[in-house]
DNA sequence: TGCTCAATGTTTTCAGTGTCAACATAGCAG
DNA sequence: CTGCTATGTTGACACTGAAAACATTGAGCA
């Protein structure tokens, strides 16, 4: 049993998925921006080069922590989707916007990185599946059947303004110092309230 | 007679403002993560240091660009204000909406400025002036005073919700791919219409 | 068993970034 | 004219991501 910081082995056996875990750890506290592939290689004692061998390049790696945040975004408006099943739409849409404010206040650094340049700019595939599954489950919680070809219905469009334009105010200190409204739950009810009143 | 691109008066006589013109045109056009200012000194033919004497670094380069955008961005809605000031509010918010959408859709990078990772962080003086008087000059579409102390009005506020929300999904590709709509001003034009029926 | 080879890590190198400190020049104030 | 200060220059440092060449390992195969 060799002690614990350890892992003299070469062959690592596990760094690509300690190095997303990481990486994940410090998106969470310090945002994007602060994420660097040669730090998160020496925290892993590995050579500032070994992660090139699991992704090509910083945004391959940035690109896959997305993807799990897009994916446990989804995750939450399809727990408020089966929870109300049986409310009028109205209530639904209220609901599932206040559980993705009430997401961003306790992430709010992933919640931001949608909006990150480094991501706005991907065009890959997979992330583009990804925005268009949030979408369609968006429509369900609507009770359309999503039709892939055609453009977003307008309460979705709309619901994804409320969602956006509150996610905005919510986690810029900027913008939220604006609306001198210093409690983050009692912000989240005002815009909630003024969005499905 | 030396080559075109002179200057070899070692004294530039006019750099702080060739700087913020030069890093202006880069943000425009290519964003804000683009803006090297080692890259602005080369292209003004001037040594890679010499930023430095007007500007304490990048973040502070940064937010006079800043500033000065946001102020465009009042002037903007100010203008609004004195087109349609016998107008119902409900029409002024909704001239008010278009403009700003619309002035997302001609100047997209410009219009994502205030969401930068670096520039949300800024806690400066200024930049928090030039915030609350643009909240200002929307209370005042509302014919509000506005007080400096209270909490943002609810009418307010939802325009905000609106304005960055229809900003956000115009202005992000991911977003924007998702509402399968191409035309921009169609979009808009959906965007205000469900803001404001 | 022993070999080979692909997967995985390491080292080295390069170009680019912001920032700091030391130095150079010019133009203005006395 | 003299010096001082604003402004530019040069050189260095510590970072970054990326690419190329090299090393090690283990798994599959003869």
């Amino acid at each position: 049993m060799r002690k614990a910081p350890e892992r003299k082995s070469y062959h690592h056996g596990d760094l690509r998925a300690q190095i997303l875990l990481r990486s994940a750890e410090i998106i969470a506290t310090e945002g994007i921006e602060a994420l660097s592939i040669r730090q998160v290689a020496k925290s892993l004692g590995v050579s500032h080069n070994a992660p090139s061998r699991h992704f090509e390049n910083r945004a391959a790696l940035i690109q896959e922590l997305v993807l799990d945040i897009l994916g446990r975004q989804r995750q939450l408006l399809m727990g408020v989707l089966e929870l109300n099943e049986s409310q009028p739409e109205r209530t639904r849409l209220r609901e599932a916007l206040r559980a993705y404010l009430g997401w961003c206040d306790a992430h709010p650094i992933e919640a931001q990185v949608m909006h990150h340049p480094d991501v706005r700019k991907m065009a890959d595939q997979r992330i583009q599946e990804a925005m268009r599954n949030w979408a369609h489950t968006v429509e369900s919680l609507l009770g359309h059947g999503r039709d892939e070809k055609a453009a977003i219905s307008s309460p979705a469009l709309h619901f994804f303004t409320l969602t956006l334009g509150g996610g905005a105010i919510l986690l810029n200190p900027l913008l939220r110092g604006v609306t001198a409204e210093a409690d983050g739950s009692r912000l989240i009810d005002r815009l909630v309230n003024e969005a499905y009143p």
